[in-house]
DNA sequence: GTGGTATATGACTATTCAATCATTTAGTGG
DNA sequence: CCACTAAATGATTGAATAGTCATATACCAC
C-alpha cells in the first residue's frame, strides 16, 4: 500500500522551490529547450537540468528530445491550477496582516 | 518587491513533507490540540509540536489557545483544495505509468 | 574522422530539514 | 507553595537539498 501521503509530499516538493517556480512559469507560455530556459531563469545550465530533471522524474514536466536539443513542457494543467490556489492563499495572508497592523 | 515564487515555494514547502500532510488529513474534521495530534499520527509531542508551530507561521493553520491546550485548525479550505488537485494528478501519472507497463 | 553545441552527471560544499531526547515554559488545581 | 499536564524549545545528529565547477555524453555538420 503505497503512502499517498508520501506520493504528495513528493510531488509538492516539485513544486516548492523557486527556481522551479521560475521554471514553471517560463513553460506556462509551452515547451522549451533547456538552452532557451537556463538564460531566461538565469541559472547555471547544470543548476537548472537538475532542477528539470526532478520534476520530470516526479511528473511535473513532460520532456521531448529532438536532435541535440531536450524540450521541457508542463505534463499537467492541474499544476498551474495549484500555483494559482497557492497564489490566492498569499493573498488572503497578506490581507490578513494588514488588517492586524492597520488595527494596531 | 517580495518575489512572489519565494513566497509560494514557502507556502508549499509547509505542504510538502508526509508528518505535515499527515496532521493537515486529521485537521480535515475540524481543529485538534497537539495532546489529540500527536498520538494520531504516531510522532513525538516536540516533532509535532515543530511541524504545527510551522505550518502556523506560514499561513496554513490556525492557532487557539484554550487554558493549558493550545488547538490548531486549517486556515484556508483551498489548502484541501491544493491537496485535492495533487491527489488527482498522481492519480493522471499512476495511470499514464500503468499504460506504458501494459503496451511494453 | 574533427569540431562544435546541447544536455547530463560526478564530485564537492554549504545549507536546510526532520527527528530525537532532555529541558523549559505556561497554565491548572489542590 | 507543590504537583501535574500541555506545549514549546535548545542541542544534537543524520539525511536531503541547491548550487558550483569540471567533465562526460550525445548529437549534428563538415
Amino acid at each position: 500500500m503505497a503512502d499517498i501521503n508520501q506520493l504528495r509530499a513528493e510531488l509538492l516538493k516539485g513544486l516548492a522551490q523557486p527556481t522551479r517556480l521560475k521554471i514553471i512559469e517560463l513553460l506556462r507560455d509551452g515547451e522549451k529547450c533547456v538552452c532557451e530556459i537556463f538564460p531566461a531563469i538565469n541559472e547555471e545550465q547544470s543548476n537548472t537540468s537538475r532542477h528539470l530533471n526532478m520534476m520530470q522524474t516526479s511528473g511535473i514536466l513532460s520532456r521531448r528530445k529532438d536532435g541535440l536539443k531536450i524540450y521541457y513542457a508542463i505534463k499537467h494543467p492541474q499544476v498551474l491550477e495549484v500555483i494559482t490556489l497557492v497564489t490566492a492563499l498569499i493573498q488572503q495572508e497578506t490581507e490578513g496582516r494588514h488588517r492586524l497592523l492597520a488595527a494596531a
